[in-house]
DNA sequence: CTCTATGTTTAATT
DNA sequence: GAATTAAACATAGA
């Protein structure tokens, strides 16, 4: 499910499911997504509590308690939050559920997770995760200036860097792929290479990308969630859309990565033993 | 059986 | 030290 457009739908779900209500009862049944905590401590913590309310940095939710205990939440790449009747039976993958009661009216509201790559930590202050977020795209909107002066001094592939939640709170590997793609930008690129200009278009497409993601997510709500959307991402070996080179597929970072060779420009620093700092040069990557 | 997966952390290597 | 890369984490689906 998740990237910052996924994680901020999550939030406006639990803000309405939980906002002011009473947590009559909560259940984890897994010690690795929630840290060690014991259910019995979880449960005790939390049970009679009202929900002040749910707010998002990156990809990180945060329920804040009345008494000041807060939930943090990670979706890992397979979370999801549901809401379900009292009496539902447990779902499939169902790792956590808050009973909750509003206005007399009881209901559940379940944390889903099959590959259990998410976390549900329950403590009384800000864990570092949160606390060390860079600034939040959606929220804070992207500074150029600032972005430019995180990308200057990193000699990493500007995907990485982008990827880097220190950097820009929310960034997964979809939206960079597709931003990068739209800016014209080769992944490979190093960050501190691009020019200004490059620069400004990949701050325009980003917010770009999670505008029109955060909009398809509005929209087509609980139809089909499949990767349908995506110009690139899960598009290697097809034709480019824009001037019909094949895609190609390699792992940068660690993570899949595709883009076009025929159109996507690399930047990089000049890397001679003659000048220690030239200036970039732009290269022309040769088709496949 | 093999490969890939919207994320993050940690160990190993350069 | 910094930077990069691989592996690990758990599990599903093609």
């Amino acid at each position: 499910m998740p990237e910052l457009p996924d994680v901020e739908i999550a939030r406006r779900d639990l803000q309405r499911w939980l906002s002011g209500v009473r947590i009559a009862a909560a259940r984890t049944t897994d010690r690795y997504i929630s840290r060690g905590t014991s259910p019995a401590a979880f449960a005790r913590d939390s049970a009679q509590q009202k929900v002040k309310q749910v707010s998002r940095r990156g990809k990180w939710l945060r329920i804040e308690l009345e008494d000041g205990a807060r939930i943090f939440s990670h979706l890992g790449m397979t979370g999801s939050w549901a809401r379900v009747g009292a009496e539902d039976a447990r779902q499939r993958w169902e790792r956590a559920r808050l009973t909750v009661v509003q206005r007399g009216v009881t209901s559940g509201v379940v944390y889903i997770d099959s590959r259990r790559f998410g976390r549900l930590i329950l403590v009384r202050e800000d864990i570092a995760e949160w606390r060390e977020l860079g600034p939040d795209p959606l929220a804070d909107g992207i500074d150029v200036a600032r972005l430019g002066k995180e990308l200057a001094r990193r000699r990493r592939a500007i995907k990485d860097v982008l990827m880097d939640q220190s950097v820009l709170a929310g960034m997964g590997n979809i939206l960079v792929t597709e931003a990068l793609w739209h800016a014209r930008i080769d992944p490979r690129s190093q960050a501190g290479a691009l020019s200004k200009k490059e620069l400004r278009a990949v701050g325009r497409e980003l917010s770009k990308e999670l505008e029109r993601e955060l909009r398809d997510k509005e929209r087509e709500r609980p139809t089909r969630e499949g990767e349908g959307n995506f110009i690139i991402y899960g598009h290697a070996g097809e034709p480019c859309p824009r001037c019909g080179t094949t895609l190609s597929r390699m792992v940068l970072a660690g993570r899949g990565t595709v883009f076009c060779a025929g159109c996507q420009v690399r930047a990089e620093a000049q890397s001679s033993s003659i000048g220690p700092k030239s200036s970039p040069e732009r290269t022309k990557n040769a088709s496949p």
